[in-house]
DNA sequence: GACAGTGTAAAACGATCGTTTTACACTGTG
DNA sequence: CACAGTGTAAAACGATCGTTTTACACTGTC
């Protein structure tokens, strides 16, 4: 595999199981199997490779949110929960741990939270045909949210509850 | 003011606007206006302080979700988020940078996580009748988890939309 | 067969981390 | 006045942080 691919796939699993502070930059040089030099001339800094984690996590979500329906969006959280385990949105984390103050990564999460939005305003579109559903969007992606949230200490549960919760919110939205 | 208490309160203000690891002990002990020796003297150790600023809040929360119904529950959240501003769960947050590996903390944060799931299971029950809520009560969870996530970039709109939401799921769930 | 490019291994950089220690001032009590 | 208790100020602890440097091996190309 392509060094720089390996090397933030690596990053990405050591970022979400420890923290970003937690992740030392020895460990992930060790774990990724490459001297730090080598590291340093493909990804410039720690904050840079977060950037760079970030958004390849950005790309892998997006491709898999590409659904019709408002209840598939569940079904692709369900799937990417198993998959890659519940400990939260990565992009909130790597937020909240920066404080927001490092621009360079606070672009990326807000620019991942505003396609998100985006998308899914998309889906609720397509699922409830024309007209204004800016509220029902809301209301999904708050789900959404709370889904990948809860799911930290809930599991599986708090993902079904969502998807039953979003799909009596589209049902009155429809009558 | 008492000194541990006021300790507690500047830790909790510097972890939720800069993180955790971010914080460090001269920065803190600064804003506190003591001497590191006073403060280890009180607390023991920074992961004990992390310990105590989470119970500190896990109190001052709990007070505040003392309501009878559903619709009251985002009233404090609102209220709560006007007040501290949101950055997100604290405790979910310190669980994130933590990795869960630290048990002194993921204590206090499952502990918490459980009370408020008991808390909104009873403020169902109240609101609902007598019978099983088991449902309505996760997907309330889920509501407000992702309120407190998503006002993070989305401010007060999630928490009306999340209200709106759980006004919905509650009168379906009462017909 | 020199050479530029890219990699590793490992030591070292200064800075900062959480924590402890030393030295000293102030307080109330016997 | 002695004294134990509690506080501050500040230096120092060893460890670890992110990053750079030094030294060297391997590769493909002219």
């Amino acid at each position: 595999m392509d060094i720089k691919t390996n090397l933030i796939a690596t990053a990405e699993r050591l970022f979400d199981r420890n923290g970003f502070s937690a992740t030392g930059m020895d460990r992930l040089t060790q774990e990724a199997g490459l001297s730090s030099r080598t590291l340093y001339k493909h990804v410039g800094s720690k904050t840079a490779l977060m950037a760079l984690v970030l958004g390849a996590r950005e790309r892998r979500f997006m491709e898999r949110l590409d659904v019709q329906s408002v209840d598939e969006i569940f079904d692709v959280l369900g799937q990417w929960t198993r998959d890659e385990g519940g400990r939260g949105c990565l992009f909130l984390r790597s937020y909240g741990e920066t404080g927001g103050d490092i621009p360079e990564i606070a672009n990326v999460v807000l620019t991942h939270k505003d396609a998100t939005r985006a998308k899914i305003a998309e889906i609720v579109q397509r699922d409830l045909g024309a007209g204004d559903h800016g509220e029902l969007t809301e209301q999904i992606l708050v789900l959404f949210e709370g889904a990948v949230a809860a799911a930290v200490y809930r599991g599986m549960d708090a993902i079904s509850a969502a998807r039953k919760a979003a799909a009596i919110l589209v049902a009155q939205a429809r009558s």
